[in-house]
DNA sequence: TCAATAATTCAGTAATAATTGAATTATTGA
DNA sequence: TCAATAATTCAATTATTACTGAATTATTGA
């Protein structure tokens, strides 16, 4: 990840709305993929948002890869990717301590 | 951490200036207080920015926990607070696959 | 194929945020 | 105490972003 991403996605999260669908998107999260995730209808029913809103927010993290979509029927399924959020911690502490601390080889794997 | 405080934290690093300012606070960091951290002078040198624009992100950033400060002489010591991260990434993971994947225990500690 | 359901795009409006330079406050050294 | 240095606050301007409802596109079941 380098800056542009870094800011990308950061502001991504940085709204109450999107928030919201991330972490609803986490708790539906699942190691098997055709179990993960929830349908653009289930989640602007769970948190009460329009349709309208709700898709421009979904665009916005999908955009800078905090969730992933595929179709289903008549529905599209979103799942939270969550290797977004380790690149991310990566990116924010590297060269931590100038490279003279742990934090350093934790963040990277 | 919660809701409101989770989405200003994010907001105050999802902006190229401020996110420059942490990443150079976190290589600038030492596990000793008195070693950790950059003026801000240091800083609006390093990263070429004006001291007023520089003083406005700071602020930001202080407000939401991501870095602190303490006055040494004529200068302001800014320096990074590491713990914020750690908070954030628990906020965002709690609950994962509901409860039953292996990142809510890493995250909790 | 046609009506119904699901989701996205579009247009307009309102609110927020970043930047610049000037003015102000705080601290130090002579 | 006074001049110099360091940092912050203020005011004005510009640019972005979020929200609403209407219109559009895609998919399915009868």
């Amino acid at each position: 990840m380098q800056q542009g991403e870094a800011v990308g996605a950061l502001g991504a999260l940085a709204q109450d709305t999107r928030l919201m669908v991330f972490r609803e998107l986490v708790a539906a999260h699942s190691p098997v993929d055709e179990e993960s995730g929830l349908s653009a209808g289930e989640l602007a029913q769970r948190l009460g948002i329009g349709a309208s809103a709700l898709s421009f927010h979904l665009k916005e993290l999908a955009w800078n890869q905090w969730v992933v979509s595929r179709r289903v029927g008549r529905s599209v399924i979103y799942s939270a990717n969550l290797q977004t959020m380790q690149q991310l911690v990566t990116y924010l502490l590297a060269d931590c301590c100038a490279g003279h601390c742990d934090l350093n080889t934790q963040s990277k794997s």
